[in-house]
DNA sequence: AAAACGTGGAT
DNA sequence: TATCCAAGTTT
């Protein structure tokens, strides 16, 4: 007979393998009632948000170096934190990062809300966030149901309905596995156990505290759960980036406007993206194919970016965008596309 | 409620 | 090379 998963036994396993993470307090220290600073949790959660623990680590660090309290953030040029965020994808999140440290430090004296409503109510932060910040900042037993906690889900209760219908019931049943004792430790320990354990491919279902409450284990299945509804495939659309070079070396730059695909970000003025993209340069000059082309592809469709450069005159004003002395220019600053493109000019 | 929204690493 | 996947939120 399979026993009901015990929340101690999770927790057991993770006062003994709990990872280490610079925005963490481990359980040891925890238990001595530190409890970690709301603005590192908040801020690494918003950066984990689809996103890899290997990925955020330097801006994880770069961030909370350069702007130590959600107050210090609060106060940052939009441009300087859009730039500290290129390259790390998903740039609404860097578009709400700043309006939830503005909101935060305004109307709540720099002090994170301390209630899963409260949290909730903020730009960037949704049911699994809030959740977590309040469980691990707040150590409130909330429930966090993301990736991780899904698999888990589906696996311990054998469930084959396939993500995301099955949300709501796999909701149902971690919520009723939240323990009241310790519940930022296990919020951890769960989507530890995901992480580690109950991976994707490949679980270690022998390490795992929980194999004798597990039902896809009983079973045989945990290898092809949970089950995802069929994902749509991925269009291929072509554009041209015009890449202007000033004689003193500066570069032809646009700020993207705030919504849509690379909102608020630095990015070379070019075509729509499309089928068959029109001619649309920015500046009068005698433009130059590059012969290779920049491939990128997004969450819903293939790039395939035709790059032109042009050397342009110091009198020149562009119709589009504007210049960036050389001196100022850093590709880092820009998304993973528009470094590409621009990588393409140096070969 | 389905679609938009990035990127890099693993397989 | 193609596909999947990673601590989701917003519209």
């Amino acid at each position: 007979m399979r026993e009901r998963p015990d929340p101690a036994a999770l927790l057991d396993w993770y006062d003994r393998h709990a990872r280490q993470m610079p925005w963490r307090v481990g359980p040891a220290a925890r238990a001595n009632g530190v409890r970690p600073d709301p603005y590192r949790v908040w801020m690494s959660e918003i950066m984990l948000q689809q996103t890899t623990v290997a990925a955020i680590k330097s801006y994880f660090e770069a961030f909370t170096t350069r702007w130590p309290s959600v107050s210090d953030l609060a106060q940052a040029e939009d441009a300087d934190v859009m730039a500290a965020w290129a390259g790390l994808g998903y740039y609404a999140r860097a578009r709400n990062l700043l309006k939830c440290a503005r909101v935060v430090h305004h109307d709540h004296g720099g002090v994170f809300p301390g209630t899963y409503d409260g949290l909730i109510a903020l730009p960037g932060i949704g049911p699994y966030t809030a959740a977590a910040i309040a469980s691990i900042a707040f150590d409130l037993p909330e429930t966090v149901l993301d990736g991780n906690v899904e698999r888990v889900m589906a696996r311990l209760y054998d469930d084959h309905t396939p993500l995301p219908a099955a949300k709501p019931v796999f909701m149902e049943y971690a919520a009723a596995l939240t323990p009241q004792e310790r519940p930022g430790c296990y919020a951890q320990a769960v989507m530890d156990l995901g992480a580690t354990i109950c991976t994707p491919r490949n679980p270690a279902c022998d390490l795992c505290p929980w194999r004798k409450s597990c039902a896809a284990w009983e079973a045989g299945t945990a290898k092809d759960l949970p089950k995802k509804a069929p994902k749509k495939r991925k269009p291929t659309r072509f554009g041209i980036a015009y890449l202007a070079r000033r004689v003193d070396g500066a570069w032809l730059l646009e700020q993207r406007p705030d919504s849509g695909l690379l909102g608020g970000m630095l990015g070379w003025p070019g075509s729509d993206w499309g089928d068959a993209p029109t001619e649309d340069p920015p500046i009068r000059a005698e433009w130059r194919t590059l012969p290779a082309e920049a491939r990128h592809t997004f969450t819903h469709f293939h790039l395939r970016l035709t790059v032109k450069t042009a050397l342009v005159p110091m009198d020149r004003a562009p119709a589009r965008g504007f210049f960036i002395e050389a001196d100022a220019f850093d590709p880092e600053n820009l998304p993973t596309v528009m470094r590409k493109a621009h990588a393409l000019t140096k070969s």
